[in-house]
DNA sequence: CCAAAGGATGAAACCCGTTTCATTACTTTA
DNA sequence: TAAAGTAATGAAACGGGTTTCATCCTTTGG
C-alpha cells in the first residue's frame, strides 16, 4: 500500500512519489561508474553531454534520491547548523527560528532546533549530539551561562546568541546594548511622569536580564531614586504570579519595567483583571519586541530589539567562518524605544 | 584557540569539553578491536569484565563521541521524526512541536522542525530532504491536501496531523471533531444572544477550516439563518485586514467566528482600536485554544482542541508503526468549549 | 609523426559505526 | 578423554555518496 513497489532489481515508482535507490543502481542503469553518476549530480567534473543524458535519464527512471546521510559521512558535514533556545513556546525565540531558518535555506543550510528548556544537561546533550551528526555550527541563544566552560575545544563553530561568551570558547557573540535598553525603559517611564516605578527582573543569571536591570539601576542611582525590584522568570507563568507579589509589595506602583515582553503581556492580564487601568493608574514597558507585541490590545511600549539584524548577524558569523580572517569577536546591536499604548508620553518615535 | 589540540595520534582535550575521535583509536588504546568497543557501547554482546573496563577507560580517555551519522547510516535510521509545519510564528504550532519534541526525547527520537510556510514546493522538498537524512518518521501537519498524491511509495511511515489525508498514503490521520467545534462556536453565540454572526472562515483548501465552516453553515441552515462569511488567512496579518473588511460588509455584526485564535486576537486588536467593545457590542469566539488565548485581556472564548492528546497521538502513530496489526487509520479527538470573557454567558465549562 | 597535454571515465579507497562470521580458548557432557 | 558446546574477540564486509588516482583516448604543438 505504501511501500516502494519492486521492479526487478530497481526500484521503481511511476506515481510521483519518493524512491529509495542508491547511486550504484543508477550507475548500472546507465552504465556508468557510481563515480560519474556523482559527478553528473554534483556538477565536479567535467562530463561528457551523451553520458550527461544517460546519467539525467536513469535518474529520471528511478527517482533516486541522494542519501544526504552517506554524502555527510563523507564531507564531515550535514549541511546543518544547529540553534538551541530555551523555549520554543516563547514567541520572541520562535521569531528568531523563523528568521534563521529563512536565511539559512538561502544559504543552503538546514536549522536543526534544539529547545532545550533551561536544562544545562539537555543543553550540553544538544550540543553533543549537533557534533555527533556532523552539523557545521551552532548558534547558542540559551541564555545559559554555565554552558561556557563546556564549549572549549568544540569542533564546529558555535556563536553566542543574546548571551556573552568568552572569545576563548565562541567564536563570536551577537547581542544587544540591553544595558541602553534597560536605561531607555527606565528614562521613558520618568518622562511619562512615572513617581514609583518597580523593575521585574529576569533571572540575573542570564546575561541580557543582568544588563537591563543594570541600565535601570544606574539610572536610579544617578537620579536618587531608590531602586524597587521583583525577580522573575521570562515565561508568562513566572510573570502572572509575579505580578501579584509586585502589587502586595508595592501599592503605591504607576509604573513597571516588565523583564520581557511575554512577561509584559501577563502583567497586563493581571491588571486588566483587577481593573488597574495602563497606562491611565499603571504604565508598563516591555522588552524585546516580538509581533505579539504590537498586537495586543493595547499595544505594549517596549524597547524593541533589532531581531532581525541579530538573526542575520549570527547566521553569517556561523557560515563564513573559515573565510574571516580578521574576525569581530563581539557585535552588539543597538535597541531602540517603542512608544506605544501602556505608556502615556506620545513620541517622536514609532 | 578552540581547535581540538592533537596530542599523538588521538586527539585529546582536557577540560571537560568535547572532542573528536574515532572508534578505531579508541579500539586501538585499548587493544581491543573496533568491534569490541562497539559492543561495550551498546551492550549488544558479552564482552569480558576486564576488556569492558581498558574500553571504558579509553573512551572516557579521549572523550569519544559516537558518530551518529555513521551510525544512521548503517542502521538506516536516525532516531530522527520530522515534524512539517506551515507557520512557526504560530503559537498554535509551537505549541504542539513543544509537546512533540518533549514526548519524542522520551522515546529516544529528535524532531526535525521543518517550517514550509503553506509552500507546496518546500513541503516536498522538506519530505525528500527527511528521507534523505534517514528520517524514521514523519509527521505532517502543513494542513495542505495537496501534497497528498506526492505521498504515495514514501518509503517512510506518514501521519497526518490537523488534516485528512487518504489512508492509501499515510500510517494515519490525526485530528479533532471540527465539525463540531464550528457548531459549538456558532450555537454559543447564539444561546449568548447574537443576532448578527459573521463566520471569518479559514481557507478553504484547509480541511479544518471548511470543517469548522461547515459546522457553522449546518447550524445557520437548521435555524434558518442567513450565512454570512468573511474569508481569511490563519495568521494575524490576515486577521487583521479582514477585520477591516468584515466592519465595512456587516456593519451591524454583533457576534464573529474567528478563524482560529491566533486571528481572534487580531480582529480583538482592531475592535479594541475602533473603541467597539467586547463583548457587549461585539462577541468574539476563536478556535485551538492556545496558550495565549488565555493570556489575552480579556481572556478568549474559545473551542479548545486536545493538543496534548493529538501530539501523544500523532508521535505513538509514528514510532509505533511497524508493531501495529490491527492499527486504525483515523483517530478523531474530541474539542470542547471554553467560554470566557469574549461572550457573554458565563458557562459551566472553564 | 610523435610527444605532451587535456578530457572522460572507472576502480578502489574513504568516511566510521555495526554486524556477521570465523577463530580461539576453555568448559561441559558423554 | 574425545566430542560438543559456549564465551570472547577480531577480521572483514557493509551502508552509500565522494574523491583520488590511474587509465585510456583524443587533441594539439613541435
Amino acid at each position: 500500500m505504501k511501500r516502494v513497489s519492486s521492479f526487478g532489481n530497481v526500484d521503481l515508482l511511476f506515481e510521483g512519489g519518493i524512491v529509495l535507490s542508491s547511486i550504484r543502481e543508477v550507475a548500472r542503469l546507465a552504465k556508468v561508474s557510481p563515480a560519474t553518476v556523482s559527478r553528473v549530480m554534483n556538477g565536479t567534473a567535467a562530463v561528457a553531454p551523451e553520458t550527461r543524458k544517460r546519467v539525467l535519464a536513469a535518474i529520471e527512471e528511478t527517482g533516486f534520491i541522494p542519501n544526504e546521510v552517506a554524502r555527510s559521512l563523507f564531507k564531515k558535514s550535514a549541511k546543518t547548523i544547529g540553534l538551541i533556545i530555551p523555549s520554543i513556546r516563547n514567541p520572541y525565540f520562535t521569531q528568531l527560528a523563523g528568521i534563521i531558518d529563512e536565511l539559512a535555506g538561502k544559504e543552503g543550510y538546514r536549522i536543526f532546533l534544539c529547545n532545550v528548556g533551561g536544562d544545562l544537561e539537555k543543553e550540553k546533550a544538544a550540543i553533543q549530539m549537533l557534533v555527533a551528526m556532523n552539523a557545521d555550527g551552532v548558534i547558542l541563544a540559551s541564555g545559559n551561562q554555565e554552558i561556557q566552560s563546556f564549549l572549549s575545544g568544540c569542533p564546529i563553530p558555535v556563536v553566542a546568541l543574546d548571551m556573552m561568551v568568552s572569545a576563548e570558547v565562541v567564536e563570536a557573540c551577537v547581542y544587544c546594548d540591553y544595558y541602553q535598553g534597560g536605561r531607555l525603559a527606565m528614562e521613558h517611564l520618568l518622562e511619562c511622569g512615572c513617581q514609583n516605578i518597580v523593575c521585574i527582573r529576569g533571572p540575573q543569571k542570564i546575561f541580557s536580564a543582568r544588563q537591563r536591570y543594570e541600565g535601570y539601576r544606574d539610572v536610579c542611582r544617578e537620579r536618587g531614586i531608590p531602586e524597587q525590584t521583583v525577580d522573575c522568570d521570562y515565561d508568562f507563568l513566572s510573570g502572572l504570579a509575579m505580578t501579584e507579589k509586585l502589587l502586595e509589595c508595592y501599592p503605591q506602583v504607576d509604573g513597571i519595567i516588565a523583564s520581557n515582553d511575554i512577561v509584559a503581556i501577563s502583567i497586563y492580564k493581571i491588571l486588566h483583571k483587577k481593573n488597574i487601568t495602563v497606562p491611565d493608574r499603571i504604565q508598563l514597558i516591555g522588552f524585546d519586541g516580538i509581533d505579539l507585541s504590537e498586537l495586543m490590545s493595547p499595544e505594549l511600549t517596549t524597547v524593541c530589539q533589532p531581531i532581525e539584524d541579530m538573526a542575520k548577524t549570527a547566521l553569517d558569523v556561523v557560515v563564513r567562518q573559515k573565510e574571516n580572517f580578521e574576525k569581530e569577536t563581539e557585535y552588539i546591536l543597538p535597541v531602540s524605544l517603542a512608544i506605544r499604548e501602556t505608556t502615556k508620553r506620545r513620541g517622536r518615535e514609532q
